[in-house]
DNA sequence: ACTGTTTTGTACCGATGAGTACAATCTAAT
DNA sequence: ATTAGATTGTACTCATCGGTACAAAACAGT
């Protein structure tokens, strides 16, 4: 005997929340916030989501599986160098960062830069530091373990060479938050990559 | 006639205030905090400083008088490579970046990622940003004037070779806040500075 | 139509936010 | 010693925070 229908689609409403916390960060973000964007009120949210905490760990799992699991599954394609498999990650990367009227930059990495501050729940903390690793992991092992990789002997500098990409993919976030476009930030891809010597940006 | 002395310093206590902005930022930073970093009670701060904001604006201000100019002359020393100015200036930013037991990155840069939020007065939102332009500016002026830099052909680049550096940079800021040592940071200067196209790492 | 169940809206809770009133305290000049 | 001026500590203000109680509203099955 199931009552009054549910008013409000909630993946709909995940999603808002997500855009929310991803503007606002966990400690800008209040409840307010969230219900007015989401569409709807308190003891609705409380009800399907659990509380504050709770909204935030689904919104970033929302983020991983609509975003960031879109973005690294471009290093996973085949038949493309390893160069031009970096660019389009790094380009997919900065597609996201920038979408959307105001860029936003990145949703973990600015969460995570919130951990420190100590106003972040233990639960959520320990998330976000978690999720933040993965691209590292994968990075290192696409340069431990691709052919192309290992003829360039980058295979013997892999952690150094994911962390490069990633240090500049974090800075882009930082610059899309702040209004830098999604064109300029793409125009240091090569530079980057030139540096990691994966050879001509021209040929691969 | 003047009456009871003060019983704080007031640079030690602006100090002390800017690094509980740093650590937390205008949002995650409540009057508790400030005061109790600061020693002070709250009516000798709203009398010293003014209100929250005010605060916020004299850290701020003490922070770049204190830390991004002195990073930012390395770049005017004399007799030396660009290339190895330009290595001073990274490590130099990366050493404010790491400072301390837990690095906090970069102070203008995590602000700036609040002002998105619009949970930032005004008047702070407005300071933070164009400060945040000062460094693209001055490196932008380096490459263009620079004879080592005319003569790489660097002076044609000088605005996507500037960004180039401040995206990294900010991106080590999000890295050393997250937890990543100084030492790794640096080990990524080189890829850049060879992907710029600033001659060998080791002659230069 | 009635009943049991779920969602919704309103109105609240205690805690904490920024900011302030005011009296007690201290210091320097007279 | 007294007085005037500035700082200090305590105790407030009002608004907002996250979270909830509760009754009205809307449904499904009988």
């Amino acid at each position: 005997m199931s009552g009054r229908k549910r008013a409000f689609d909630e993946v709909q409403a995940l999603n808002a929340a997500m855009y929310t916390f991803w503007k606002k960060g966990f400690v800008g973000t209040s409840l307010a916030d969230l219900t007015a964007n989401m569409g709807i009120n308190k003891p609705s949210m409380y009800a399907s989501f659990g509380n504050k905490e709770d909204l935030f760990l689904k919104a970033t799992q929302h983020y991983v599986t609509t975003k960031v699991d879109r973005v690294l599954s471009t290093l996973d394609q085949q038949g493309i160098s390893l160069r031009r498999r970096l660019k389009a990650y790094m380009v997919a990367t900065i597609t996201v960062q920038t979408e959307g009227e105001q860029g936003l930059g990145c949703f973990l990495s600015f969460c995570e830069s919130e951990v420190i501050g100590e106003n972040i729940p233990e639960a959520a903390k320990q998330e976000v530091e978690r999720l933040s690793q993965l691209p590292h992991q994968k990075l290192k092992q696409l340069f431990e373990t691709d052919p192309e990789s290992i003829v360039l002997g980058l295979d013997k500098r892999s952690s150094i060479s994911a962390q490069t990409i990633l240090t500049f993919l974090k800075g882009c976030a930082s610059m899309a938050r702040s209004g830098t476009s999604s064109d300029k930030l793409v125009e240091s891809i090569d530079i980057i990559l030139d540096g990691l010597g994966l050879g001509s940006r021209v040929s691969n």
